[in-house]
DNA sequence: CAAACAAAGTCAAGAATAGTCAGACTGGGC
DNA sequence: GCCCAGTCTGACTATTCTTGACTTTGTTTG
C-alpha cells in the first residue's frame, strides 16, 4: 500500500505536469509553489510530514531544488533542475552555502563552477563582484549575507541561466 | 509432500496469472506488489519465511527479480523476466550494482550488455550519458548516486525496454 | 518599537515495515 | 535409526513513515 508520503509525492509532481503543459519547454519553466499549511490540512496530517516528503523526495539527488519563506504569507518554492547537471558538485555548493562562506571559499565555489562548465567566466565573475563588493562586511553577518547572495546568484546562474557549451 | 514454501510459491504464481489475464502482452507487464507481513498472516507463518521463499524460489536464475522497501506502507515487487534474458549475466550486472559503481565499472557493464545483445548500443549510450554525465562526480555518494540510476535504467531496458534482434 | 500572530524548520520518539542469521525442526534416502 | 538438505522460526537489526513539542523567522497590528 502506498504510504501517505507516497500520495504527498504524486501530487507534487502532478503540480509539475500542470506546469509543463502550460509551458513550452518544461525544462525551462519557473517553480512551483506551496504552502505548508495548506497541504498538510489538504491531506490530513501533521505539517512536518510535508518537510519530510520534500527532504527525502525533492533532492538535488532526484533532481529537484527547494527553497523556503517563514512568516506571514510564506512558502515553498521547487524547482525541477535541468538533467545535464552535476548534482555531486550542485550539493557541494549548496552544503557549503548552508553555513555561510567567507570570501575565499565564495571564490572557489565558483571557479568550480566555471571549470565545470556549469556556468560561463563572465557570469562568473559578475556574481562575485556582485557579491564580494564590499569586503568590508566582516564576522558572522558578513558570512552569511554573502553566503544568501552567492546562493542566490548560484541558483539563478544554474536553473535560469544559459550554459556555455564546453564542457570540461 | 508439499511444504508450506511450495504453497506460498504457488500463491505468488497465481498473482502473475492474475497480472497476466488482463494485460495483452504479459511478457512486458508490471511487477506484482505484495507485502511480507500481510502474506505471513494470510499464511499462518513467520514473516522471515515469506523472505525464504522469495529467497529461494524467485531469483533471477529462475526469472524473477524481486525489489523492496522497509517501514511504513512498504512492499515487496516482483518483476518476471523476459524469457530470452542472459541469467548469469544479469545476476553479474545485480551483484555490482548492489555494492555502488565506479565509472570504470559502469562503463564495462554497460558494454558487456550491448556486446551480449541485450541492449541497443544507442540505448546503452543514452544510459551512460545520463548516468554518468561527466566524470566528476566522486566519492561515495557518487558511487551511490550512479549506481541506483544505472540500476533503474538497466532495469528498464532489460525489462520494457526494446532489444536490438542480434544476439552474439 | 513591541507584542501578537502566522508561517516554516528541527528533532526525537514511536510505529510499521522488511532483512538477517543462527539454530531448531522435518522428511526422505541410506 | 541416522544424516543431510531443505524448511521454518524468533530475536535482533535496519529502514521508512508519522506525529508532536519546541524553535526560528517573517509579517501585521497596536
Amino acid at each position: 500500500m502506498a504510504s501517505l508520503a507516497d500520495f504527498i509525492e504524486g501530487h507534487i509532481k502532478l503540480l509539475f505536469d500542470t506546469v509543463d503543459s502550460a509551458c513550452s519547454e518544461p525544462a525551462h519553466c519557473g517553480p512551483i509553489e506551496l504552502q505548508r499549511r495548506e497541504l498538510a490540512e489538504r491531506f490530513r496530517c501533521a505539517p512536518s510530514q510535508i518537510t519530510y516528503v520534500l527532504a527525502t523526495r525533492f533532492t538535488p539527488a532526484r533532481g529537484y531544488l527547494v527553497e523556503s519563506r517563514r512568516g506571514g504569507g510564506g512558502h515553498i518554492r521547487i524547482w525541477r533542475l535541468r538533467a545535464d547537471l552535476d548534482l555531486d558538485l550542485l550539493e557541494a555548493v549548496e552544503a557549503r552555502l548552508g553555513a555561510g562562506v567567507d570570501p575565499t571559499t565564495a571564490r572557489e565555489l565558483v571557479a568550480r563552477l566555471v571549470d565545470s562548465g556549469l556556468i560561463r567566466r563572465h557570469d562568473a565573475e559578475a556574481a562575485l563582484a556582485a557579491v564580494l563588493d564590499d569586503d568590508q562586511l566582516g564576522g558572522a553577518v558578513g558570512e552569511l549575507v554573502r553566503s544568501r547572495s552567492l546562493r542566490a546568484v548560484i541558483r539563478f546562474l544554474l536553473l535560469q541561466g544559459r550554459v556555455d557549451g564546453r564542457r570540461s
